[in-house]
DNA sequence: GTTTATGCAAAGGCTTTGCATTTCA
DNA sequence: TGAAATGCAAAGCCTTTGCATAAAC
């Protein structure tokens, strides 16, 4: 697992992107990468507003839709469809790529890892002759505190 | 692989989830029904709203949505939600599990089998716990075709 | 000084909801 | 006949868009 990168190093990648693409260097844009990046799990865009506006940094949806945009660009934010109609995202760096186990009962999303998924995307790349930018393995079912629930009643 | 079930298989299937869960057996359930195992790939509640006035069988857009709860409940179709914000239907029996390759170039979406998917659904049940239900493996890339037209260019 | 970004509000697209009417059982 | 389904239109979300204002370069 590679070492998690410095809020520093975060925004020098940012930074530097904004530049090489001609996007100027706002501090809305800023702000909302570092409020990104002090976020654990995942997050919905109105969430991300509350929380910003909250905090005394107000920004508009709008740019706050338009910021993901360029932070997925940059492959600093990742965005996830996990079952409702909003877009949930979370920061990419600093987290081993993994994938999501979802409890259909009670919301809940859960992050595992395993190592044959990279070798599906290898063999689907081979004999498809597809091109893999990236992937999402989404596991739904019942969690275990759900079941024991249900066990019970 | 399965065989593939015949029409009347799928019809009786519904039949009888309809009488086991006291829903109406409605000709609109039935026509829907129909009109989605015709179907071959994916489709969108208005691609199938506009295919059934055309072949003059019209139900509303609520009565489709309402019936592919019912079809999702009973496992005679899936639910996608591959990029976009609306949802792509298929239908479930008469083909075997497969997953998803998503060109983000040219938006067309493939299918593909690996068994491998299966360990995995496995492994995530056995040691987190978590009683798997169903999942999604979408794949992102550029397909052969477009990434040959990308040479060319 | 230009050009781009922001913020607000309006518009858009997909889906759900409410309610009168129809239809199944 | 009584309960449930249909159809229509309106309302709801989330997201995108247009345009005036503000800010970066």
């Amino acid at each position: 697992m590679a070492p998690a990168p410095a809020a520093t190093d975060v925004h020098r990648i940012f930074s530097e992107y904004l530049e090489q693409h001609g996007h100027r260097k706002t501090p809305e844009r800023f702000a909302i990468l570092k409020e990104v990046y002090e976020y654990n799990g995942h997050f919905d865009i109105e969430r991300l507003y509350g929380r910003m506006k909250r905090r005394n940094f107000s920004v508009s949806r709008a740019t706050l839709y338009n910021t993901m945009d360029l932070l997925l660009e940059c492959r600093l934010v990742r965005r996830h469809q996990f079952g409702g109609q909003q877009a949930q995202f979370e920061k990419a760096l600093a987290f081993r790529q993994h994938d999501h186990l979802i409890c259909d009962t009670c919301g809940k999303v859960m992050e595992f890892c395993d190592p044959r998924i990279q070798s599906i995307r290898s063999t689907v790349a081979e004999v498809m002759g597809f091109e893999v930018h990236h992937h999402a393995l989404h596991i739904h079912g019942r969690c275990k505190q759900c079941a024991a629930e249900q066990q019970r009643a």
